[in-house]
DNA sequence: GCTCGCTATCGATAGATGTCAATATCGACT
DNA sequence: AGTCGATATTGACATCTATCGATAGCGAGC
């Protein structure tokens, strides 16, 4: 399994737009489409938008369900895959599970389908 | 049917980060997953940056169908689902189809999920 | 240890999706 | 008009996905 696309390439400000640079082999756009389809789900996106404007960014599962009107274990299952997907952490304090926003998962994505300033 | 999610916004450069200002409304979800499901599939992230390392941006469903290895109704499905999207727009030119990339359309989503700067 | 509340997993189900072969449409050229 | 090549649409099918109810696992406090 790749590394994680070219996210050295990215680090490295090689360039700005791996997308326009050369065409996506196949493996890689897998992996990229995998992490897009985290985010290409409308509940995903509220839970993720929810915990981002939470307080310190972060929010247990107790205060998701509400806001968005769907049953605990859709919920949790929607977190496991932006968890999986690396969009939040998930850590346990007492019988709650708090998830927290890693920014860094969304900015790869940004910077991956960002394209050169145009002429 | 919203006008458009908050492009009024983002173009008037409110803030930076929709995803973060506040909480997703049920229909913005709505809008906003549907153009990122449309970029959520390895084919249709090939064919868009084939076409978008393309000549002039663009190329046409017989440019396409080899690089990906599929059938050409696919490559045309797939090519439908990212015009009606907005990342590509269709031009016939003889007996022809040609797609060229629409950067607005990228620019709108990674706009969309970019964050502030972090403290 | 038991119970209780919060979260995760399981099983089932309806609906969406990617793919192809077959066929229709459309434009160009004779 | 008729044919041919390029593209789009249709129908079918297997797979994936979002959702729920039921249930299991797990911490905390008694």
């Amino acid at each position: 399994m790749v590394t994680m696309l070219e996210v050295t390439d990215i680090s490295a400000g090689v360039c700005c737009a791996p997308l326009v640079r050369e065409p996506l082999g196949a493996s890689d756009a897998e992996i990229l489409a995998h992490k897009i389809k985290a985010l290409s789900d409308p509940t995903r996106l509220r839970l993720l938008s929810i915990v981002a404007a939470s307080e310190d960014q972060e929010a247990c599962v107790c205060d998701l369900t509400e806001p968005v009107g769907l049953s605990q274990p859709t919920v949790s299952h929607h977190l496991k895959i932006l968890t999986e997907a690396g969009y939040l952490t998930r850590t346990r304090r007492g019988s709650w599970a708090y998830f927290r926003l890693q920014p860094e998962a969304l900015e790869l994505i940004t910077q991956f389908l960002s394209l050169p300033a145009r002429t």
